[in-house]
DNA sequence: CCTATCGATGTAAACGATTACATTTTTTGG
DNA sequence: CCAAAAAATGTAATCGTTTACATCGATAGG
């Protein structure tokens, strides 16, 4: 392997020399770059990053830490988080599936001396206190995460508010009894959207019916499995579905549409995220639009501008808004 | 930051003892192996992982080089690499968007003294090229790229072959005039499915015809674009569509819908890829399924066996089988 | 009781860069 | 043409590890 040194030797100069060529730093004659450039470019020498991080303690890497890489969400979540990144020339490190807290702990310290800084989502485990208990060194935020403790920068998105929204619309419409599939349990955002969707009814005047809550855990299957007990029940039947998440009311329309019931028309559906596909749907899904990318770019953001200046960083909390996107899946009952 | 010194220091011996506690030789007595635990539990210590593959030579991580994140197709790519790379205790170090040739060179050496070895991804640019005018340091497997040289590894999916097979299945239907709605300009995969449909037409008799062929790229909305300019031809309009791509089968499929076109009862669709939603279309989506988290997972694989023992491995192309995916849109015509 | 052997630990040289400081070369002004 | 200032380059320490080799006690065999 090429390093610095032959290429010092091969245009006869010092490695102090070469260093600077490729450092940026100038002072270096013009016709010495140009003889040094040359022998880089024969030797095919690309500088070692690792070596230059070590001394220079900064490896212009963020790490991103996320349960998992299936779907959509995640999937756009990175993106979002790359944008930004490249943007001011960082890499990316990532980092999934991490099931419990210690695969978790070994993630964060595996990153140590890859990373300037981390980005950690984890909805379920509350990674706060690992944070806390962690190496110190690099800055960290948290992306919709569960986070006991303060003094750790975060952004989420405001799904109780959301969640709110969608169900205030659904009883604008003339809904009474809506039903509401959830979230896997212990997710931080499915948790909230229920919430909201608790706080709806509320305000409303209506009693929130422990009967008209299914189970789900963000999976197709179970929103299908959800919608297939829903209708199996005998009487006062819902006129409404609120999905924790688009993926769990796709599934519902399916068990609906299996069983014969029009979507609106007899049952009116939502979901939340607003991924592509809920507009392809037939009817179109009605949803919480979440800005997902967004929601990864200001995280990288964030945490590059606590890597820029850390005197000058505080840490925030950022709560970003959702939208509400109405399509044909919740039209008033009976309108369909 | 605390270092190795600090840990030795604190618990009475050399940086040596540590290191071999941290990096699992043994020869550490028990208890002064405990001891150097709970001083660095107690500092809050963790390995230097660059400066240990520094020494090493070895960083347990693979980089990606992928033109884009946007889309189920490279978000279930990195699935796939993650998943095989995790198994092996890899990690992966993600860079995106590289449109032309400076960028993806610079993205490349950017990696050296980061990764053990670099899957590339490049669709349009011949990256084979490049790769062998690098630092010679790393091996590479190239995923789905146009790849001119041999002697470097690669994993692609049969794309003609999968594209015949859809087109044969629509002629076995009855279909005479099949459009077809081309990829990117120059993008590989988009390339093979069109002689893939040239194969099955001529397999046929049947003549490939010019005005049959749309212009797309891949988008939405390009897939929308070419239906509507399919729909504006006076006469002999074809009775199938075949697009490159799932994304443009679906905005053609949006396009027809638009001008009441009935599918598959006036027009059948299909397409490629089989991305998820193609099976919640309405009418569902008939494609070609690829394999795609596999191909990450392939490529990762064959990276990491290559790094694992360089002169057992060979170069070598493989070639990943699709499997047609027959759903409704693509009834025989006058059967919708 | 002595010595060969072995296990546990320490010493110090790498790894490939950057950078303060020292030194040399070039330029500048009188 | 010379001295001082400025510019270009070199020397060597450093970043946080690993690891070959040296060292040191303890153990075992005779």
């Amino acid at each position: 392997m090429v390093t610095i040194k032959d290429v010092a030797r091969q245009a006869n100069v010092s490695v102090a020399t070469v260093s600077r060529v490729f450092s940026g730093a100038n002072a270096v004659r013009e016709e010495t770059q140009r003889r040094i450039r040359d022998v880089a470019e024969k030797l095919r020498y690309a500088p070692h990053t690792g070596a230059r991080s070590l001394i220079t303690s900064k490896t212009e890497t963020l790490g991103v830490i996320i349960p998992d890489l299936y779907g959509e969400f995640f999937s756009e979540i990175i993106r979002g988080i790359d944008t930004a990144a490249r943007q001011t020339g960082f890499h990316l490190l990532v980092s999934s599936s991490h099931s419990d807290r210690s695969e978790l702990d070994s993630a964060i310290r595996a990153m140590r001396g890859r990373v300037d800084g981390i980005i950690i989502m984890s909805p379920d485990l509350d990674a706060s206190l690992l944070v806390s208990s962690l190496p110190a060194d690099h800055p960290v935020v948290m992306l919709n995460s569960v986070t006991r403790r303060s003094g750790i920068s975060s952004v989420r998105i405001d799904n109780r508010r959301g969640a709110t929204d969608m169900v205030r619309h659904l009883i604008g419409h003339g809904h009474r009894r809506i039903a509401f599939i959830a979230g896997a349990k212990r997710n931080i955002d499915g948790e909230q959207r229920r919430r909201g969707y608790h706080a709806a009814l509320n305000e409303a005047g209506l009693h929130v019916n422990e009967a008209h809550e299914f189970a789900g855990d963000f999976t197709e299957d179970s929103g299908y499995e959800a919608a297939r007990e829903l209708l199996a029940r005998p009487r006062s039947r819902p006129t409404a579905i609120f999905a924790a998440n688009d993926s769990m009311a796709i599934g519902a329309m399916s068990a609906l549409r299996d069983a014969g019931v029009s979507v609106p028309g007899d049952i009116a559906v939502a979901g939340f995220d607003d991924i592509p596909i809920a507009r392809h749907m037939s009817p179109a899904l009605s949803s919480v639009h979440v800005p997902i990318a967004g929601l990864g770019e200001r995280a990288a953001r964030r945490l590059m501008s606590a890597l820029a200046d850390p005197s000058k960083h505080v840490t925030r909390q950022e709560v970003l808004r959702t939208t509400l996107v109405i399509r044909e899946s919740c039209g008033p009952p009976g309108h369909g």
